[in-house]
DNA sequence: TAGACCCAATCC
DNA sequence: GATTGGGTCTAC
């Protein structure tokens, strides 16, 4: 009698992706499990246990014999527990049939980065154990006086005391030795005390109370809730997140990224103490694996976090909040390329829990889903607390009465006008530019070369505090100093602006103003929170910044909101573009005027009679959402069609080339008389990044049944040229590069 | 002629 | 992905 068990490989290979059969005579093998077996000519490999091993009733000397292979004997276990439960193994799988992806990356999306297959995690500490002395109950001893004092001490703790904390070692010996005090091992948290305030309990409006009713009592999973900034989506979230805990359930809470979990975080850990895990990006890799294994043992049964929280192994998971869905880092821009929206329905319909979705401006996907009933929409539409009233002005950047040439050119008359009033008025203004750096091109005075990134040969951008030149593609970066060019000269001209180079312009207009700059080169989270304090606080004047400035945080001494360009989101190459650009005017806006004080905002631009600038300047999203549907109606776009983006990649020009066009004749065999359409292979907007040149091709499908096994076949290809990388992309991001 | 180097094949 | 083994290249 042996058990038979099913093991995937802990190494990305194409050809690995499969199961490797073992066999072991013990029962200590299950579903989830991390083991180390013999693979090939290493004697112990980390793999994973995806299916419950199999009892069979005879010998391995026999069954060997009996199906002609041989079966290798299992190492042992790595854990103690199994890492995954059978929901979660469904969703692995169901991500991997869905993304076209391989089970190995997608373990790889789950797990966080000290328990991840490819560094094998082994000799990374993983749990911490310190020594506590506890004492022995049953043992009668009769101390002296030291000794008294030392066991009064340590009986005050109620799960022992911290050995290293005693100083008095040589009772502790004795004790140790009377048998009166034992040392145990105590796994260590590594997660600080919270600092805990205490919440007042609140009452929900009698809006926000039908919300919750509507979510709890429905037999619908998936929610729509739409509601403006300032309607009570975190309240609903609470008081949902409360009751399921009360069912004994647990919660999953998504936001967009940590910036934004400063107020939620705050919020849900001052209500819900230590049953709560917050999970972000900038916890040590050691703090993530003890919030992983506090979710795993059930310590914790709400979880709040970016993108990757979704896969949280939360014990009887209830409910699913993803907050500001519309937000594009729920989609994982790299392999497997899944979005938590998606992820998130299919931990639903696996484990028949609830989602709610909630925004102010929805995906248009989402919307339309919400439209054709297959989420229950519901609308939060009081907005409290704030003022409505606001001055939009459009300034038209064509027009020179706008214009003076002693100023820079993101500085139209009117900007510069406001601000002075503003600040006249001690009042504070925000600037929106979504471009950092000092200058986006950076441009010899000889011979007109514009200097550009070796590896991906689009434009530099110089970055003035570092003087380097930086590519905001691929990350590379060189010394703007020691920089010459081509033809000998070291001379330089800076055209256009970023963050930095408003920065430094304001500083000239305005040498009196106390200003701030936030976008992702103002370093340390540490710094990014204190520019934002000072803003919120009043203590600065004006703040210039990129998108990092228009979510989610609360200024209300703001009365000016200013967009430098605005047009400069609607020339992205994507179906998506309107949308982005939407969404981040219309969440900008919000941003002035909160409190008591009226709102001024202007927007320059070279189009001042874009219809999307002017209803996401009166924050008017379902004027929006109808424009919109009529135009991805028209150019076929989703929720029309669905899209399926394939890169294709390689160190070798010609061979990228090659099996692009293997792809090409592939998919135009195979859509015949189906409804899929095929647009490509071209060259990507940047066609060569480190080192590797891309092509890329773009498929548009109405129906996923007709799409998928389209999809699956490409394995074969890939298998066959593997000196080239094939990516797909299913429901992109975006359809360019 | 040993060692360096490269590529393809294999892994229960 | 890691390792192996075989083939070819190369330097003294």
């Amino acid at each position: 009698m042996f058990y038979l068990i099913k093991v995937l490989i802990g190494r990305a290979a194409l050809s690995l992706d499969r199961f490797f059969t073992y066999y072991s005579i013990e029962d200590t093998y299950h579903l989830g499990m991390r083991v180390l077996v013999p693979f090939g000519s290493s004697k112990s490999t980390m793999g994973f246990i995806l299916e419950e091993p199999k009892r069979i009733d005879m010998s391995v000397e026999e069954y060997q014999e009996q199906n002609g292979i041989k079966l290798s004997k299992i190492n042992r276990p790595v854990d103690e527990f199994p890492l995954l439960d059978e929901s979660l193994i469904k969703l692995a799988y169901r991500i991997n049939d869905y993304y076209k992806s391989d089970m190995l990356k997608v373990l790889n999306a789950f797990f966080p980065p000290s328990l991840k297959p490819k560094d094998s995690s082994l000799s990374k500490p993983q749990t911490r154990f310190a020594d506590f002395v506890i004492i022995n109950k049953d043992v009668s001893y009769k101390p002296n006086r030291t000794e008294a004092k030392l066991l009064e001490e340590i009986s005050a703790h109620k799960d022992g005391l911290r050995a290293s904390k005693i100083t008095a070692k040589k009772t502790l010996k004795k004790l140790i030795e009377a048998g009166v005090l034992t040392i145990k091992q105590v796994p260590l948290s590594r997660i600080p005390e919270m600092e805990i305030n205490e919440l007042k309990p609140f009452d929900l409006t009698a809006e926000q109370e039908r919300a919750y009713e509507q979510i709890i009592d429905s037999d619908s999973h998936i929610f729509l809730l739409e509601g403006v900034t300032g309607s009570g989506k975190t309240e609903v979230y609470l008081k949902l997140a409360e009751h399921y805990l009360k069912l004994n359930k647990g919660v999953i809470i998504l936001v967009p990224e940590i910036a934004l979990t400063d107020r939620m975080s705050y919020l849900f850990s001052s209500y819900f103490k230590e049953s709560i895990s917050i999970l972000n990006s900038s916890l040590s890799d050691a703090r993530k694996y003890d919030e992983y294994r506090r979710i795993l043992l059930g310590e914790s049964r709400i979880v709040l976090g970016t993108r990757s929280a979704i896969f949280a192994p939360v014990k009887d998971l209830g409910l699913i909040v993803i907050d500001e869905e519309h937000s594009s880092s729920y989609k994982q821009d790299n392999s497997p390329f899944y979005d938590a929206i998606t992820v998130s329905k299919m931990r639903s319909e696996i484990q028949g829990l609830k989602v709610v979705l909630g925004s102010a401006t929805p995906r248009i996907i989402d919307k339309a889903r919400a439209q054709r009933g297959l989420y229950e929409p519901i609308y939060l539409k009081t907005r409290y607390a704030l003022n409505q009233d606001k001055e939009i002005s459009f300034i038209d950047m064509n027009d020179s009465k706008n214009l003076n040439p002693q100023l820079a050119s993101l500085f139209s008359l009117p900007l510069v006008t406001a601000i002075n009033e503003n600040l006249m008025k001690h009042q504070q203004t925000m600037l929106l530019l979504n471009r950092r750096g000092y200058s986006p091109i950076f441009k010899c005075r000889n011979c007109g070369h514009i200097v550009a990134c070796p590896n991906c040969n689009i434009p530099l951008n110089y970055h003035k505090r570092t003087d380097t030149l930086k590519c905001h593609h691929c990350g590379y970066q060189t010394s703007a100093v020691e920089y010459i060019c081509g033809c000998g000269s070291r001379d330089f001209l800076r055209l256009g602006f970023g963050t930095e180079r408003v920065y430094e312009e304001l500083r000239f207009l305005f040498p009196n103003a106390n200003i701030r700059r936030l976008d992702s080169d103002v370093s340390s989270n540490q710094v990014r929170h204190e520019v934002l304090a000072d803003f919120a606080s009043g203590e600065a004047d004006i703040i210039i910044g990129t998108q990092l400035i228009a979510k989610g945080h609360d200024f209300p001494k703001v009365s000016l909101a200013c967009i430098l360009d605005a047009d400069a989101s609607l020339m992205l190459p994507t179906y998506l573009a309107n949308e982005e650009t939407f969404d981040l005017i219309s969440q900008f806006v919000g941003r002035a005027g909160r409190a008591e004080l009226k709102g001024k905002i202007l927007i320059q631009t070279y189009v001042p009679e874009n219809k999307i600038l002017r209803l996401a300047a009166s924050q008017n999203y379902e004027e929006f959402y109808a424009l919109e549907l009529q135009e991805r109606k028209k150019y076929q776009y989703p929720p029309y069609t669905y899209l399926v983006h394939i890169v294709v990649r390689g160190i070798d020009l010609k061979r990228t080339e090659d099996v692009s066009y293997i792809l090409k004749n592939y998919f135009l065999e195979n859509i015949i008389d189906k409804r899929i359409n095929l647009y490509g292979p071209s060259a990507p907007y940047i066609p060569h990044i480190n080192g590797r040149f891309y092509r890329q091709l773009l498929l548009k499908y109405k129906s996923w049944e007709e799409m998928s096994p389209i999809l699956d076949k490409i394995k074969t290809i890939r298998i066959a040229n593997q000196d080239v990388e094939i990516l797909i992309d299913v429901d992109p991001g975006s359809e360019a590069l």
